[in-house]
DNA sequence: ATGTTC
């Protein structure tokens, strides 16, 4: 049985790199020893290092050892309070990385959304306000990504009567997963100068002309369904009553991702924190970083906007209709506000909707429960924002373990959803009750109108398609 | 989320 960085630890390692080296070691000089002999073999090391510097094997571990301690950034001993919407139906793993956030020295406020879940740093359905920092975990790994829908003047009988051909044109006018389009279309944000002066963007600038107008994978979708406009005081002049909407979810790809992990390792090199809260590293706004960081972050979610402009054209034209009304919001990206007292904070949103004072925003349910086209309401403690769709009631793991295709599809009948691709992990029952978490951010938004999946588009699973 | 696991 090999030894597991939790063993060392156990005989007084540090978290951190000196525990990787250990491991290295044994796995190339030591492999085939005991595991009692293996820590015994450390323990010296660890108790003195200096004697084994010049060691054939062990000077890595003890140069190593013998480095001071890394300058980490002390948290602060309780954390600021925050406001937590729907709390009933969130996981501890979410609080507990909220509590830890609200301990950084730059954070000035905070709140939960009741979709939220355990991600990594900040949690999903986290928001987060900082001084003059920018979290790029706060942000997320999807930068940009988010919600667009396109309101057509075309009744829902319609949607039932040309089903086939709708779907035809969601199959030759989307990618999923790997898939790209063998032209894509030129778009001005190949214009922008960050693609030509930040070294990192400008490597990734060739990708991101291939995957523009695509989808990706996960949770993305693209799908026609029913918009019911409910309120008849709306910012689209459109009269309450039934619509055929599309309804797109997908961000800035490989750009996007990319950037935040260059740029995650820089926050995590300059910005040492204690172990649990490392990956909430942040980059001082008035580093260069930082602003290199806040312009690629600005760019990503441009791009993941042109990518949604894409694809709602390209079923425009497919469609031949001119479009009633669009909406638009994102939901992974960091924001220049001004709190109460109009000093300016950085409002990161990690999964959650900006919801100021009559921003408009979309948040989606699952493929066969329905999505809510909100008006925010400005409420302070929310931080401006409330949730970004249902949220997770189970992990991507568990809901493929347990959900069977056949439940599915029972329930995409009843709701009346045709889906094409999509993994068990997507299934309606691996979410949250859209309903519960819509009742606990009654104050944060209010509802102009409802979407209902009819036709849905997502990245495809060989295994569900299988029994389907 | 991601040519998915530096």
């Amino acid at each position: 049985m090999n030894l597991t960085g939790n063993d060392l630890i156990a005989i007084g390692f540090k978290p951190g790199k000196a525990i990787g080296i250990a491991l290295d070691i044994l796995a190339k000089d030591y492999a085939t020893q005991e595991s009692e002999k293996q820590l015994s073999l450390f323990k010296p090391v660890l108790e003195n290092p200096s004697a084994f510097i010049t060691h054939d094997k062990l000077s890595a571990l003890a140069i190593e050892l013998l480095k001071p301690l890394d300058n980490t950034i002390a948290l602060a001993d309780s954390g600021k309070s925050y406001e937590i919407y729907g709390a009933d139906a969130i996981e501890q793993g979410a609080l507990n990385q909220m509590a830890t956030a609200m301990r950084l020295p730059v954070t000035v406020a905070g709140a939960l959304m009741p979709d939220a879940h355990q991600g990594y740093g900040l949690p999903i359905g986290g928001v987060l306000a900082t001084k003059n920092a920018v979290i790029p975990y706060g942000v997320g790994v999807d930068i940009g990504c988010r919600m667009c829908m396109t309101i057509y003047d075309i009744a829902p009988a319609t949607l039932e009567a040309k089903r086939e051909e709708l779907k035809k044109m969601l199959m030759q006018n989307t990618m999923f997963g790997t898939a790209t389009f063998k032209k894509p279309k030129d778009h001005p944000i190949f214009e922008r100068k960050e693609f030509s002066e930040l070294n990192i963007v400008r490597e990734l600038k060739d990708r991101a002309w291939q995957q523009i107008g695509s989808s990706g994978g996960g949770n993305h979708f693209v799908e026609f369904g029913i918009v019911e406009i409910l309120n008849p005081i709306n910012e689209f002049n459109l009269q309450v009553g039934q619509y055929v909407a599309l309804l797109s979810h997908s961000g800035s790809r490989g750009l996007g991702a990319n950037i935040a992990r260059h740029y995650t390792d820089i926050a995590m090199d300059v910005c040492k924190l204690p172990q649990e809260a490392k990956h909430l590293a942040w980059l001082d706004l008035d580093t260069e970083a930082g602003q290199e960081y806040w312009m690629a972050m600005n760019l990503a979610g441009d791009y993941a906007s042109a990518c949604h402009h894409q694809i709602h054209e390209r079923m425009a034209i497919g469609l031949r209709e001119t479009p009633l009304a669009m909406i638009e919001n994102h939901h992974n990206f960091a924001w220049k506000e001004k709190d109460i007292l109009g000093n300016e904070i950085i409002v990161h949103r990690k999964g959650a909707t900006p919801a100021g004072k009559d921003v408009l925003g979309i948040i989606p349910g699952s493929m066969a429960t329905p999505g809510f086209i909100v008006r925010g309401k400005g409420l302070a403690a929310s931080i401006n924002s409330a949730s970004h769709g249902a949220g997770r009631q189970m992990s991507r793991t568990k809901a493929k373990q347990t959900i069977l295709p056949g439940q599915v599809n029972k329930v995409l009948k009843e709701a009346g959803v045709e889906l094409i691709g999509s993994g068990l992990d997507e299934a309606p029952m691996a979410y949250k009750n859209i309903h519960q978490v819509m009742d606990s951010q009654k104050d944060l938004v209010e509802v102009l109108g409802s979407f209902m999946p009819k036709i849905v588009r997502m990245c495809g699973d060989e295994k569900f398609q299988e029994v389907d």
